[in-house]
DNA sequence: CATGAATGAGCGTTCATTCAT
DNA sequence: TATGAATGAACGCTCATTCAT
């Protein structure tokens, strides 16, 4: 994978619309229908460019996600900044992931086609838990800034992590089945609802 | 897909050894790693009669999440039958899905491959809501009888029923990207705790 | 290579529309030039079909080969079918011959294509040493009638049929390089007064 | 090609190491399977440098196969130089020619292969006939001095030359696809006879 | 009822060569 | 002078699927 080293301002700008033309094919066509071929036709460019700058399939979508992951956490990190209350931080947090996760419906196919493929293909694995890990140590510091100002959690601070993080995906994949139900967007209040009761009030 | 209709008695056995084959396949191997090929080797069968049986990969996976899924809603009914109790349906139900699902991990695969495909292949929907439907609706006449029992829920139930299938997927997309870590089997208890808090205590 | 084993009609003829479509190829762009894509354009199916029918581009050339090698011995030994003087045997063989190796230039330049490659590449010995082989043992069985008609070999046999052998192929590799010179049609009528003086009077 | 123009003396030693690989790959892998690749990484330099110093992979076989032509040539006619007798030019030339071909193996298969392509190839055409058109000289020159010498040829001039080169090349090939069998060797002295034979005794 | 023959699509590799510096 | 970046061509493999029987 050349990608990652250093490349010439042409080959950036190759590389990054191989990266955009793989999106709009995800986007467009899923995971499993996104042919290395399909890319390159759209990015204007050969189908050994690709190979050449990703080394794969894999490591196309690798760099995909990455990308994707690392706008999504930026993104986050700004919406919450500033924020010092928990509901603030919930409601602010869900609202600029959701607008991600609805917007961009092909990060969420790139991501859960490759965590599928992941479960049983090492070579995916490290891609598909780049962002929840990158999410993973977000929920950390803030569950550390919480306590930090003063605050008791009403559960054990592992279970509380996997809880969050658990019910977003779990949320996330009903809403690729299912669509923006009046059900589903029920259950997003109330599980902010249940986030903010979770941690407690301010000591003192 | 000829698998639903008259089969002679070998023709059913060889179909149903087919789907042993897969789901072998599917347990070692992976979604995307099943061919039709390797199944039908493993099946001491020709690719072709793979085809024949089930009219297309999909229709072979169709057929393998069905005969799971049917086979896990019906352990998990034995399991919770007879008991009243929130917190009896709850522990023993989760009991029973662990279970199920730690021990068939092939299940899982095959389940979570097919739902990132089944986003953009409509071919797959069908097949992929097969086992969240059926839960589904066993999780509302669950909350049927609990109301008829003069409980009172906590939460509206539209949303209750979501939250608590969102939190099942969660829970198992976490266990299948890092196994049963102490943090995973710790959120697991405390959201059976929610679980049974939310269904409010019996009227009266 | 599936061409060799029961074909139906259909393949029959694709295949032979390959052969004759790589024949084409390698008279008109030589061997390195000809590439199965070339092939299968020029006898209008898809480059997978070479592949299906001869395993690889090298086991397409061997076909060709054997082709034209069983074409060439065949006419040959009917050439000289009924002749029973040497220097009949000699100026019919060769008349044939030479008929054949400047008709087919393809033949030649598959063969010198395939010899060279095959020094080094052991798929190609069979193929390389098929028309070779086949020709020594059409010149052992000539021998062999010589002698059974009383005939007596001025050279020790062996010797004899390498230096046949070795002269034909020399002067073919001289008309590839310099085409019919003067020089070498005289060579070629003096090649012949040699195999008849070598060969001696009937005894008796 | 820049290897023909004025080299700095770091350019001649890459130059020069470059040639020794190609050598060493043709003699070990054969013409078609020396890629600029291997040759690169045996000379340890860029698959790039090949190209800088040669213009083409044709255009590195090109130097290899002059550099071994001349090599050969000289050997040839040191070997001779001296020799007045038929019987002796052709026994130590024969000796020496045999010599450097069983020896350097690599100028037979880089010479063969050449020669296949350059077939159809016109930018070989000129590196294939280098070596034969310098043996052609050395061959016509001889038969210069010999007329000279006052001996006559039981054969016509043009047709002995062609007649001559056709053998040896012949009994080459002979060599490269079945290794020094007893019947080449028998071959071999009987073509020296045939040879010494041709040229008629000494007149006067 | 069942299957072998055949094919189009895709992937990832090597290779020679040109671009740009 | 020398080289790394980039690319088009080809090969051969697997796969799912359709054709024809």
């Amino acid at each position: 994978m050349r990608a990652e080293q250093q490349l010439t301002p042409k080959g950036e700008r190759h590389a990054q619309r191989i990266i955009d033309a793989a999106l709009g094919c995800l986007a467009r066509d899923g995971y499993a229908a996104t042919s290395l071929q399909r890319v390159a036709d759209e990015a204007g460019l050969g189908k050994r460019a690709v190979i050449y700058y990703f080394g794969s399939r894999e490591g196309l979508f690798d760099a995909v996600v990455r990308q994707l992951g690392d706008q999504l956490l930026e993104q986050l990190e700004q919406a919450i900044a500033g924020a010092e209350e928990p509901a603030d931080i919930a409601s602010r947090g869900f609202e600029q992931l959701w607008a991600a996760v609805t917007t961009d419906r092909a990060l969420l196919v790139a991501w859960f086609g490759l965590t599928a493929e992941s479960i049983t293909n090492p070579a995916l694995e490290r891609t598909a838990t780049y962002i929840t890990d990158r999410f993973r140590a977000l929920l950390s510091s803030l569950i550390d800034d919480l306590l930090a100002s003063g605050r008791e959690l009403r559960l054990r601070r592992d279970s509380l992590e996997v809880l969050i993080l658990t019910g977003i995906r779990g949320l996330i994949l009903e809403y690729l089945e299912r669509g923006e139900t009046p059900q589903l967007m029920a259950a997003i209040s109330d599980f902010q609802g249940w986030l903010v009761a979770v941690v407690g009030p301010q000591k003192g």
